[in-house]
DNA sequence: GGCGTGACCCCAT
DNA sequence: TATGGGGCCACGC
């Protein structure tokens, strides 16, 4: 049964951990797995083939910048302004307010 | 086995 | 505040 959980396959468990109306960074995500390899989080969410049944579109970069997504960066804005989070020029204002932590 | 790429991050100017 | 440059890890060919 489930084969080889590869690096890619944790980010994905992770974010699946991220409730609605939240947002993640993908620091946040390497640094629960204990790495630092941010670089190959975004890949995993490029590749990502779980797009309807994994939300890649809750996680954003630690400058506030929501970054890409495979739809558009223009359309995770969209999606995150409809779950909560006050995104203004593709921009999240209160990184802080609605940043979630995998530790804690 | 080794090389290049990427939905990035940090620092200095 | 914005811009430029360097560095990091995992995956695919």
């Amino acid at each position: 049964m489930n084969s080889k959980p590869g690096f890619n396959e944790k980010c994905y468990q992770l974010l699946m951990l991220v409730p609605a109306g939240k947002v993640t960074t993908y620091s946040e995500i390497a640094g629960a797995l204990n790495t630092r390899a941010w670089r190959a989080v975004g890949s995993a969410m490029a590749k990502n083939k779980n797009l309807f049944n994994i939300p890649c579109h809750r996680v954003v970069r630690s400058d506030g910048n929501i970054g890409q997504y495979a739809l558009g960066a223009n359309k995770k804005a969209e999606l995150l302004m409809e779950e909560g989070v006050d995104v203004t020029n593709g921009r999240v204002q209160d990184l802080e307010k609605f940043i979630h932590r995998f530790s804690g």
